[in-house]
DNA sequence: ATCATAGTTAAATCTGTATTGAAGTATTAC
DNA sequence: GTAATACTTCAATACAGATTTAACTATGAT
């Protein structure tokens, strides 16, 4: 056990494939072209490296015509990467500043059973904002216009309280360093917007889509523009 | 950002410090000597790789005497060695001891010699509320009734206090951040439960298992659902 | 005071493996 | 068909950094 624990570390941690894991982090498939433009090194090392990764089980490739797309096998894998992303010490928050370069997926994807991401991130500020939840030191509360919100979302927020797991908790994403809304409320809300079509679940991917429907929708509701 | 991730990762990713890690997942902490026996390694060279862990603050020190204690300096660390962990392949287990969220390294993992894991704080937190077991500023104690529950469970506590080790102490685990028993009570509720067949070890691992009988009787005697 | 143990530091060496260069196959585009 | 793109394979090379050799400090035991 100790030498296959020894073997997944090693893996990870060269210096090219750990880009390649942190470039996969953000959820999408990429190809080995893309892996190695945004690793910069050459497309042999990359294919040398990504080889090594496949035969590890650690990524999962899926041919297309001439392209071959990679990413993370399943979501142990990820777990490793994200709590590595964890380790790093965190940098204050120049909110608008970097939103420019934003990978499409970093972008949105699911944190296990809730909205993360840019979307999370934003659809926290915005309820927090428009006062439907409130912050109370370092816990979300919903005000009583909030509760009316949320049912008129379709969410029935008693429902939600009687469940045993946390109602309602603030939850730090390590790539927004910035908390979103995690908890059955945060589970309910992101299927409600499944169940809506604003957003699709991608296969194999903890990332997430957002539909033309969503888009309008999220600016109505929140404010957001995506 | 990225630099620093990648950074991190070639820190655990060289095979003697994965093994330094691998050793402190049990929580323990220990001397450069020790380590270098566990890795198998020159003192020297140990020497030098507690160094470049200390400096990237992964593991962190104290002095005592001529003795140097090593451990994970913070729960991140932690996680992320678990995380890696639960990377390995996992070793079937029995249909009858399987539950849903099966995790074997976290799941019912001994902590040193004592039970640690999700069932080692359901336990602690089980003789708690049964007041078997009472916690006194930061440390346990057993009340006279627990005295006698343990008696009735064949562990003599007469014969406990006797050793030399600690005798109970409140253990805080990685991977559950509540405490569970250690000390030589802890050791003893084991063993007890070693032989009487509740659970078993499972060889090259951590990790232990349930058995059927000792499902029943853990909800019997601690209402803990496995 | 002396010796043994615990751990560190520094320079010399060694080695695994990442990278590169060259040549190959497969697929799409024209 | 030919050319271009995507990716792989193999042998040759380079090099970071792990390990070793050796000499050192600090603490504890007798």
């Amino acid at each position: 056990m100790e030498d296959q624990f020894i073997k997944a570390a090693g893996l990870i941690g060269d210096a090219t494939r750990a880009a390649i894991m942190w470039t996969l982090l953000d959820g999408r498939a990429f190809t080995a072209t893309e892996l190695s433009i945004a690793v910069n090194t050459s497309p042999q090392n990359i294919s040398m490296h990504l080889g090594k990764l496949l035969e590890a089980n650690l990524l999962s490739v899926e041919k297309q015509g001439r392209h071959k797309y990679y990413r993370f096998s399943n979501k142990e894998v990820a777990y490793v990467v994200e709590a590595m992303a964890n380790l790093i010490p965190k940098p204050e928050i120049s909110s608008k500043t970097k939103s420019e370069n934003y990978a499409p997926v970093k972008y949105c994807r699911t944190c296990y059973d809730h909205l993360a991401g840019k979307i999370g991130v934003a659809l926290a500020d915005s309820l927090l904002e428009q006062k439907i939840i409130i912050e109370k030191n370092n816990t979300f509360e919903i005000s009583p216009e909030g509760q009316k919100w949320f049912s008129g979302f379709g969410i029935n927020i008693e429902e939600a309280r009687k469940q045993k797991r946390i109602f309602l908790k603030p939850c730090l994403d390590w790539s927004e360093r910035r908390y979103h809304i995690a908890g059955s409320v945060g589970t309910l809300l992101l299927n409600k917007m499944l169940e809506q079509d604003w957003i699709r679940r991608t296969t194999n991917s903890r990332a997430i889509i957002i539909t033309g429907k969503g888009e309008k929708e999220m600016l109505k509701s929140f404010k957001i523009v995506v």
